[in-house]
DNA sequence: GTTGACCTTGACGTTAGGGCAGGGTCAAGC
DNA sequence: GCTTGACCCTGCCCTAACGTCAAGGTCAAC
């Protein structure tokens, strides 16, 4: 199966699977005339890479997921690891995005949003490091 | 001021003083001997910037915030705008990343997390989109 | 044989700087 | 006057994960 074709199959573009074959995630065959060649393996894990890529694994993630994907004599342990790992990441990153969130809410509650210059977001933004909500 | 003790001053990096010259957001004077002279303004200014970084502004917003702070005449409006803006941006990522959370929060539950080969989140990331939860 | 769709590689752009190399400047101490 | 160490300068390559051309080769159809 050609390069568009696989894309297409495993919703993803052609420049993202000569990158992943470029960083050896996933590499095809090549034709004589220097076409890839994706087979039914191909297609699978490209799949489940699509998949990963969708659920926040970066790339270098998506490998080790990959390997273990790959490998039947895989341990359930070694997956779970990785997927909390995620999900610390992913609740540090939540955390973090609710304080600036609930900041900048209460700023945008407080700024009349008229004509005038007067603005707490404005202040806020340009006070010293002192107290600042 | 020299850049290091500017960079320090406003909790930055020297290197992110140069890359701001470098893109205009804020430049400072040159003394003869070719070393950036910080004042008084370019402080304030460069405080500015790193309370709006800290926010989440892009440094392309943080050009927008950085012009209405230096313009006495702005609108507030325009402010609240742009608040606004980034607050959208907020909500939409953080409800991305809470149904990543939710999602993987249960694969992970449903792991065994033992020796066995047999795991729920491989199986879902393999599975040829159907009904995924 | 020509056209148009597809394929190839390669280089550059994106964000917001980090890191390093090579070299100039300055103030202090000898 | 000279050296030393801390500071400064510019410029280049690096990050993640591709997107976007650009120049050129391949293929199937007409």
């Amino acid at each position: 199966m050609n390069i568009s074709d696989a894309a297409q199959t495993c919703q993803l573009t052609t420049k993202a699977l000569r990158h992943y074959e470029s960083v050896g995630l996933v590499v095809p065959e090549r034709r004589p005339n220097g076409y890839r060649e994706y087979g039914a393996q191909h297609l699978k894990d490209l799949s489940f890479l699509a998949h990963s890529r969708a659920m926040g694994f970066s790339l270098e993630e998506c490998r080790q997921l990959l390997e273990l994907y790959r490998n039947p004599g895989r341990a359930s342990a070694d997956v779970k690891k990785l997927a909390q790992q995620k999900l610390s990441q992913l609740d540090a990153q939540l955390e973090q995005l609710h304080m600036l969130r609930d900041s900048l809410t209460q700023w945008v509650d407080h700024c009349p949003g008229d004509a005038s210059p007067t603005c707490p977001i404005i202040q806020r933004l340009s006070e010293t490091d002192a107290a600042r909500t």
